[in-house]
DNA sequence: ATGGCGACGCAACGTCGA
């Protein structure tokens, strides 16, 4: 099972590049964030033409998540359970392997922040709440997998210059506190699992030419850890930054072996 | 090297993102 999570900045100037990486890279789902388009617009018709489920929560200008999938998804979820938010930002769906097994896929656009002393850094910090409260308390027994935008460098590794940001939005103790209580839920960040060393970014500020790679790891796969064992490939896929007028993210892939 | 970009809404440039 191939996963990929993907902030495209505007699906509605992205599309191209979309179609092309999934005609490429063939994932089995991928989970969009920052689709910056109401549920009208989504072109659901684009994906059906391509044998491709979609299922969108989005609205006009800013936000907007999307899970594209080759099977059907069941249960799902727009937003946050229990949470009441204006923004869209969470969409979950069940996806049935060919064996039959069944794992929920999260696509989550976690909030920027802007900076430590916003009031938008509150709403990150009651977002962030808001999601471990839903994932610690689902006792079902479906294994997750959380795709999107955190807005958070876990680690100095995932950050070009840490000295710099230190104390900044993205690489906060108080957000970083937050990753590592999701760790702690028992998630498995599945990039950092595989290149445990590796200085790579999934993010580049439009601003600084891309060519420096003054970057920062801020999109993420997180696996429940029961799912570790089928875990084969964890990596980032740089070239779409490259592409013209691309994404200031790249898609960020894991790759599950059920069968191993 | 924190800004120099890009998307949006909307028809000039302010707001936002990260």
């Amino acid at each position: 099972m191939k996963i990929a999570s993907w902030n495209v900045n505007s699906l509605k100037v992205r599309l191209p590049h979309v179609l092309d990486w999934i005609n490429l890279n063939q994932p089995d789902v991928l989970c969009l964030q920052e689709t910056k388009q109401n549920n009208d617009n989504f072109p659901h018709d684009v994906f059906d033409q391509k044998g491709l489920f979609s299922y969108h929560n989005g609205q006009n200008t800013y936000n907007g998540v999307a899970i594209i999938s080759n099977k059907e998804l069941i249960n799902v979820q727009l937003d946050i359970p229990n949470f009441n938010d204006e923004q869209k930002r969470f969409i979950s769906g069940i996806y049935t392997n060919d064996d039959g097994d069944k794992h929920r896929v999260i696509s989550a656009y976690i909030p920027n922040g802007q900076a430590l002393t916003s009031d938008k850094f509150e709403y990150k910090i009651n977002w962030l709440k808001s999601f471990l409260n839903y994932l610690q308390k689902k006792n079902d027994e479906i294994e997750n997998i959380i795709t999107g935008d955190f807005n958070i460098a876990p680690s100095e590794l995932d950050c070009y210059d840490s000295k710099s940001w230190d104390g900044k939005i993205l690489v906060s103790p108080q957000e970083r506190a937050y990753f590592n209580k999701l760790l702690k839920l028992g998630f498995i960040d599945t990039f950092r699992e595989i290149n445990p060393n590796a200085n790579e970014f999934s993010w580049w500020d439009y601003r600084i030419p891309f060519q420096r790679n003054l970057g920062m790891r801020i999109d993420h796969i997180l696996l429940s850890k029961n799912l570790l064992p089928f875990l084969e490939k964890a990596y980032i896929d740089k070239t779409t930054r490259t592409f013209e007028r691309p994404s200031d993210h790249v898609p960020v892939v894991t790759e599950l072996n059920f069968n191993p």
